[in-house]
DNA sequence: AACCCGTGTGAGTCCGGTCTCATTCTAGGC
DNA sequence: GCCTAGAATGAGACCGGACTCACACGGGTT
């Protein structure tokens, strides 16, 4: 009883001595391998519970090679639809008996390497990432070479040969155009927090495949089919980083060509939005149009109920954990890219305008 | 080249031997301990270099006995008050130089159990819990007496003497019931998922301390110091487990006195009873008023904004991941109960009431 | 009686780091 | 020129499991 502070853990050994065999037995007996006599197993099992005995999950996991664990490394946790997708992985991963290690990286490429790292480096059997957009992804190539299996969500990343799953944007997209079309909405403005290089957004720019150039690329398709020019000027990144969602959407307002609707490519910077609007007076649908990517329960509950674009997100956790698992175990066969049907909610956000556009006069501030 | 399929990992050993040094002498160049020579550091370094050296964590855990790594044991990372907190937590922890383990107990007991012993045999250096409410807490017992800290996050368990992280509730729940009695509101019904065996909340069913009642007693005092007795009958418990949120609403709005006020325990339960009241078209606040507990970015946007009670969450996650890592630091003082302020945020969906009660006809359905 | 197989067992190695210990080399002090 | 403190170095123990290997023992063959 010389020390209560660091109790050191009991081990084999302490658990083989009190059983009265050698350490190989009393491993064998504890871990359910080789050949142990009942007698030799029943001590040792008592032994084991009187000493509380629990196995070191490093030492087992330092000489199989296996740690019975995944990463997952994601933009923003407090982002619900981070949070919802990390539910379906979680569910996923417990299910098939692994645990999981969270690493945020604040879309941030630098931390996004170094979590990719440290959890190369704690040996985890397999990982899913949600990469920040256009990164050179040499270090998402190291977690290749290294034969440990990676999944990649909501985001592609080309040059890499791994699985994918991402929600189905580019037809949804066009469908949600398609009805802004319909409704009259030649104008309008899409809000993004995409940044690439502070650049502003131009129909050349090289932003690889994402979720966002998927989406505007949807809308194109249905602005080319309806004979209207998709508005470019009214296409804005870096929400939230380079510029603030408030100003953007006054912006989008103001001008002699304004928006007559706007979309939130997803629920932060549409809570931002609404709350810019609201502190503009600017009233939906009456004097502004919107639509916004990812359904939240508050979405349908809004007044007016917002128009959304919902897509399975937890579903995709979901998939995207299934598949992990499924490399872990062995399959070796070719990389799969999965996409995840999205749907179009129909509500009350957006208004019919009567046919060439008027333009409202807004309350926008400042 | 006889495998491309786990391609081990390069060790210390590879190193040395590529440096023509040894092992020892290559281990203290890595980990800038000991004393080595200019000439054999720069050469460790450079052969580390093309080798793409990477220390393996676990065995460096294994003989240092701390794994830089700590435990998070949550309810339900999908509810925002989590996920929020573990925004704080997961901040914290990196500045500090530690990796973060997330478990999910689905507010399970067993599991909880179950992901205290999975950090434990992980050796995590430390852990953060979020008990589920009168938990016999053996199980975290059992990481007190490892030598591991621990701190409580939300709920304390009087029994165990750790550091607990919770936001003050009582005074901010009195303000409120204040508010609402001030406004005329005497029947207030409450809903909270809180559950214990199944029973129904009577004035002397022990719960311990937990949010929930700290709350009922800050809205006790308020009713007392009013003259008014606390309508024990309004208070329901086991919203979305025993019972669903929209039958409790329900319920709370039809018999013979229903209440006039509904107050949601989190969020949520206020979005399910929202839904519900909108179902039943039951207008907010006139003919009930609302108020819930926590505060998130749509909370204001509805019509009419919703009154809430908000509680410093992300500080909830930093102040605890902070008293973590000092006890991981060594601080041996005595454990803290820290209760961060929580404030009563005034909106509009808490309507005056003349006087004496008129019991409100409601469209309440079913 | 010699032989073989399978079960039961202990000794000891290995995983990949950290760290102790003993030894060699070198520079400074007298 | 000799002695010694301290730097530089290598060999090897150790963390706590998993697992290999060699060997003992008993029953069934032939």
């Amino acid at each position: 009883m010389e020390s209560s502070s660091t109790s050191r853990y009991t081990t084999v050994a302490d658990v083989a001595q009190l059983a009265q065999v050698s350490k190989a037995q009393a491993a064998r007996a504890l871990g359910g391998y080789g050949a142990v006599s009942d007698e030799v197993r029943s001590r040792v099992l008592a032994a084991a519970e009187t000493l509380q005995y629990h196995p070191n999950e490093l030492a087992r996991s330092m000489n199989t090679g296996r740690s019975k664990t995944i990463g997952v490394v994601v933009g923003d946790i407090e982002n619900p639809y981070f949070s919802l997708a990390m539910r379906g992985i979680y569910d996923t991963c417990k299910a098939g008996g692994f645990d999981v290690i969270l690493i945020n990286t604040g879309e941030d490429l630098s931390t996004e390497i170094d979590a990719v790292n440290v959890l190369l480096d704690k040996r985890v059997d397999g990982m899913i990432v949600a990469p920040v957009t256009r990164s050179p992804s040499t270090h998402l190539k190291r977690v290749v070479d290294s034969g440990r299996p990676v999944v990649l969500l909501d985001r592609k990343v080309p040059s890499l040969p791994v699985d994918t799953v991402v929600a189905e944007m580019r037809q949804v997209s066009y469908e949600a155009a398609r009805h802004l079309l319909d409704e009259g909405h030649t104008r309008v403005g899409y809000i993004s927090s995409l940044d690439v290089g502070g650049l502003d957004f131009t129909v050349d720019l090289d932003l690889g495949s994402n979720p966002v150039t998927e989406r505007i690329a949807g809308m194109r398709r249905a602005f080319d089919e309806g004979g209207v020019a998709l508005p470019v000027d009214l296409i804005r990144l870096g929400a939230g980083k380079r510029h603030s969602i408030g100003d953007l959407v006054d912006a989008l307002l103001t001008g002699p060509d304004p928006a007559t609707a706007i979309v939130a490519s997803d629920s932060v910077i549409a809570l931002e939005a609404l709350a810019e609007l609201q502190r503009a007076g600017v009233r939906i649908p009456d004097d502004v149009s919107f639509l916004m990517f990812d359904e939240l329960p508050w979405a349908g509950l809004m007044t007016p109920p917002i128009t959304v674009v919902a897509q399975p997100v937890y579903d995709q956790g979901v998939a995207a954990a299934g598949m992990l698992l499924r490399r872990i175990g062995g399959d070796r066969s070719e990389p799969e890219h999965l996409a995840l049907p999205s749907r179009l909610i129909l509500r009350e956000s957006v208004a019919t305008i009567d046919s060439p556009v008027d333009p409202v006069t807004t309350g926008a501030s400042t």
